[in-house]
Parts: structure tokens; sequence; C-alpha cells
DNA sequence: CATGGATATATGGATGTCCGCATGTGTTGC
DNA sequence: GCAACACATGCGGACATCCATATATCCATG
């Protein structure tokens, strides 16, 4: 994992705030990002895809959805990176947009 | 310090080496980094400049010299995402490079 | 005040990023 | 097979970023 990539990936709004819900939540499927961070389908598709394709995130079909969850493979530091912001910021506004969430697919299917 | 800003300040090679050696080293000049990166002065001017603007590091006029070095209010999680950086990568070239060049003004000058 | 060294900035071009919109692909259930 | 839903991608425009080159500013010294 290359640092400034890493930090480039990290540096823009909606993938930062996708990598910090998904270390808050584990594992969720596209269209609960879409509801929590209320923003397009194809943006928010997008920007996964993009995490994805950097080795940060790992995607998996489930059926009809697609789970996106960190990447169990990613190095310590790049962790601690994450950590260091979710202390400090915080995703309490979009867990709470995300259990105001109807029909939440994550839950419906366990 | 917004997240978002501070880590697109580190998606450049140039700004992130810079801080690291600022981690590394308190407070260096700008000849000293244009040593050490081995970059032309109006390259490493220009990320300097753009650090200071961000209010990720402060500057010092020493007579002809520059100094630059972390800010001091730096948040805690910033230097905290620098340090996990830091210990994972490490700035050994950056410092050999540093130690090897000749008439160095932090060394003359004190 | 002229000179030289250290640093900053202006300019313009190449490249990259992000977005909205439209459309394509994959899956489920009838 | 077809309709509905979830997700992905192609495209074009607006905008930001980065660089090399040239030039300007600032300061110490003679």
């Amino acid at each position: 994992m290359n640092p400034e990539l890493f930090f480039r990936a990290l540096s823009d709004g909606t993938r930062l705030r996708c990598l910090l819900l998904m270390l808050s939540e584990e594992s969720l499927c596209v269209c609960e990002f879409v509801h929590a961070l209320d923003l397009s389908q194809p943006r928010v598709s997008r920007h996964l895809g993009h995490l994805r394709d950097l080795g940060i995130v790992q995607d998996e079909r489930r059926g009809q959805w697609v789970h996106y969850r960190l990447h169990p493979g990613l190095p310590a530091w790049a962790h601690e990176v994450l950590q260091a912001v979710f202390l400090a910021e915080g995703v309490s506004d979009l867990r709470q947009r995300l259990v105001a969430m109807p029909n939440r697919p994550s839950i419906s299917c366990d």
C-alpha cells in the first residue's frame, strides 16, 4: 500500500466517510452508503469501486447486493490512520441516518 | 484542521516527504529540503508554502534562510497520522542525503 | 548601492479528478 | 422471458493540480 495513493484516496469526502462508516459498521451494501451519505448511487458506486481497485476495501456479492468492507489485508499503519480520524471526528451523523433507513438489507438478510 | 484537506496535502510525494522529514528533524530550511529530496527549489518552495497556507507547518525567517517546522498547533490526530506513516516507512534515505549536505545552514548557524 | 545567495511567485501547458446524466450489467421473482 | 431492483460504467464538461521555466523579492555583505 503506497502512502501517497492511500492519502489521495482519503482526500475525498465521499470516500473518507465511506471508510469511517466501514470502520464503524464492519460491512455495508451500496444502497446503505447511498442512504447514509445522501448521495447519488453512481457517485457512491464509483468511489467504492475506486477504493476496491486500490485494495483498500473488499467487495462481496450477496445475491442482489454488493457488500463492502475494509480489506482484511490493510496494513496496520493505514488502519491506524483511519482510527485516528475516527476517534477525532466520529460518524454519529452517518450512523443516525443508517439506523433510520427503512428496509435495510444488512438487517433483513440476517 | 479539515481531514479531507489534510489528506489531500499528504497525497503528494514531495509534501509527504517534507513532513516526515520535519517529524524527524524538528526544523529545516528550504535549501536543506531541496538537497535531501533532490528537487528544484521552486518546486519545494511551492509545496512548503502550500503546507504553510493550510496551517500544517510554520515558517520562520532567520536572516537569509526560512525554516519550516510542523505547526505546534497541529491536532493530535494529524500528528498521529504522520507518526503512523513515519514508523512504517521511515526517512533514512532522506536523512542520509541530509547529513551528506555540505555547509548545512542549520548546523553552521548553531 | 551593487552583488550574490536564498526564497518566493507568475505563467502556461499537460494531466488528473470529480460530477451529473444516461445507459449497461447482473440478479430476483413472477 | 420480462419487469423491477441493485449496482456498475461510459461520456463530456468543469475544475483542480502539478510541473518547468523565467523572473521577482528579500537579505547579508562588501
